[in-house]
DNA sequence: GCGCTTCGCTACAGTCACTGTAGTCACCTC
DNA sequence: GAGGTGACTACAGTGACTGTAGCGAAGCGC
């Protein structure tokens, strides 16, 4: 996995997501064309797309490393005694995590503003999100057993982990406060109260 | 607001609606194309582009409506009581609601199974919902007075709702069940235990 | 009725995201 | 070291969307 062809491909994406996440936030996101993106990594538009499959994927290069971590984090829970706190701890380790990609605070804080003001990447990251929200679904579905109403609970119940953090995260950023302890009170209040009792009118 | 040029605009953007439905329905979404679309409402690409920013919103020609609706129907609850119960009523009313657009139940079914399918139409849709959640937030937040702690679970109670709606749906999808009685009952469970007292961590 | 404005639509031309195809050349495998 | 694979290029095309200018009919004050 770390011959030459890799370490290229990998430079090439790496150079790729650069240049899109700063020109970005130079020009703004619709006075870059794929050509500038393309120019800046030095390579040509058609190799950008043999990277990204859009535009807006190329701000958000780890996504998909990221939901699939998410994903086996979760299923090595899968025989755990208690599959909520099980969630609530792999969501919680989520916060924590960072990797090569986005680990500089001043790129998150980029991507974030970029987030806030560019629709196009947030369509992105809601698909992102949707990816999170149908790997919790199919965990509790799993774990709770393959009922009408564990199904529909277990939607819920991805919706609102991933709405709350969402949530969080719009006042967040306009006012300072501790993201991981307040969403983690949110959601074990959710699971305590309405969330894990079977439904009456079903 | 009822003169020969309002006719003729309205008439033209239902040709245009109804091709459009028609075709996605037919050929798919990908394969048709905005001067099908054009062609077959007798008019030309650029009038399309009068009516609909892009070619997903054609698909869901009430949006805007239904949205502004929501929220005069909200606003005017400003006073009550129990800003809370007047939200679940307002949302509750909201199923009963259909318009001169989606009223034929073939027509609804018809763009649902497209939602599923069309990833353009998706974003398009969860585009509204932000609306909806927005709107949500910002009424609890009048009702509720301007707090950080306010402000922060307004806007985990406009995501819970639509999460809830949206979870539910995803189910029923493949399900019969009574949605209104059932996602009713997830919300007032909601507002019950974790979402209408002020958070510890904060 | 009669100008004057408004506006729904057309015609035309351009940009840019994205795709298909075919080809080159370095690297990897056996 | 011969053959295959894969990262990248070159080129050409489609289709969503935009800007601008103009036509003709509906509205509106006189």
């Amino acid at each position: 996995m770390a011959n030459q062809r890799d370490r290229q491909r990998l430079r090439t994406r790496r150079a790729l997501a650069d240049s899109a996440l700063r020109l970005f936030a130079e020009r703004g996101y619709d006075a870059t064309t794929i050509d500038d993106i393309a120019a800046a990594a030095g390579v040509t538009q058609r190799t950008f797309f043999h990277h990204f499959p859009t535009k807006a994927a190329a701000a958000f290069p780890d996504h998909e490393q990221r939901v699939a971590d998410f994903v086996t984090r979760l299923g090595d829970g899968a025989q755990q005694a208690d599959p909520v706190g099980h969630l609530l701890d792999t969501v919680a380790h989520g916060w924590k995590g960072s990797n090569e990609w986005s680990d500089a605070s001043s790129m998150r804080r980029t991507r974030y503003r970029l987030l806030a003001e560019v629709p196009a990447l947030h369509d992105e990251d809601a698909r992102t999100d949707r990816d999170y929200e149908r790997a919790i679904a199919t965990y509790l579905v799993a774990a709770w057993g393959d009922t009408l109403d564990a199904r529909l609970r277990a939607a819920v119940v991805g919706n609102a982990v991933i709405g709350v953090l969402r949530a969080t995260l719009v006042v967040w950023g306009d006012a300072e406060f501790e993201v991981a302890a307040v969403s983690d009170e949110l959601l074990r209040r959710m699971f305590a109260g309405p969330l894990s009792h079977p439904l009456q009118t079903l």
